[in-house]
DNA sequence: ACAATCTCTATTGCATAAGTAGGGATTTGT
DNA sequence: ACAAATCCCTACTTATGCAATAGAGATTGT
């Protein structure tokens, strides 16, 4: 039931950029050192979201990437999909990558009817918060910066 | 985000095991005829579930498993959890199965806090659902067979 | 020209998943 | 007692995908 690391990366990388949407490109080099992700991986994922459209690129000396298009028309259902592929914990249930299972059959299994209501869960929550929402959510953050716990020293 | 395949085969078997639950032992024989799983494979599974404490077995000639307890003492996330483990999108969202990652600051991590809330839609799913409740919904499904589509011929 | 960047393809190493195999132990039916 | 059907256990194989690394090329600003 996990995110690759792969997909991890890229949306950490898409927060960066949504936050300094507007403001020059990013290089790799910044996204890396910032977020604590293997350079040359970060630099093949980041190829990956140019395929898809996510982000942009600019090459050369000044070079590096950023959105493709405003942070609160990304969902982060965009990303995972184009990164790691389905959201569905089964196959079977699916919207964009339904596969056959082989369960004797599928119309009448109980299992898929389950299955398909935490897909739905799963992917209204992903579809429904985008890099906008992250960035929200980043600045309440910073503005309780520790739980109740760290003020005991 | 997905169940691997040996996740997948542990529900169906522990479902027929629940429908089942009461009669006779069920061999892995008809398990695996019934639900179109290979014999081996699911051999190790059973295994597995039974160390889980999850099953019980019965050997020799009229020999079987079944379940070690009600059908509704035995939620879906008990079974997951055992054979696939986390049921976290993250590692560093999850109760059981938790993990450091490698994000700058975990605490004030707003893609974590996204994450925390798909964990919890997903594990209070799967908690509340139930063996006993995969029969019920299979009894549904069994008095409306077909989806509306399938009138049309 | 040069340096910093992105671009593209390939390769490697590793872990895990999925499935297979063989031989042993236990129970039942005859 | 014996055979047949089953579970039990360990090991092995094979495939797949993930994570990371490598090298050579293209682009841009100075």
């Amino acid at each position: 039931m996990k995110l690759s690391l792969r997909g991890e990366y890229a949306l950490r990388a898409m927060q960066v950029l949504a936050e300094r949407h507007g403001g020059p490109v990013v290089s790799i080099q910044t996204l890396s050192e910032e977020q604590n992700i293997p350079k040359r991986f970060l630099e093949q994922i980041l190829n990956d979201l140019k395929s898809s459209g996510l982000v942009e690129s600019r090459r050369g000396m000044a070079g590096g990437y950023r959105l493709a298009m405003a942070p609160a028309a990304v969902p982060l259902a965009s990303i995972i999909r184009y990164i790691d592929g389905a959201l569905s914990p089964v196959s079977c249930v699916s919207e964009r990558f339904y596969e056959k299972c082989s369960c004797p059959d599928e119309t009448r299994c109980a299992l898929r009817s389950v299955m398909k209501e935490v897909r739905d869960a799963v992917a209204q929550m992903m579809e429904k918060t985008t890099l906008a929402d992250l960035i929200a959510r980043a600045q309440k953050l910073r503005a309780v910066p520790m739980g109740p716990m760290d003020f005991i020293i």
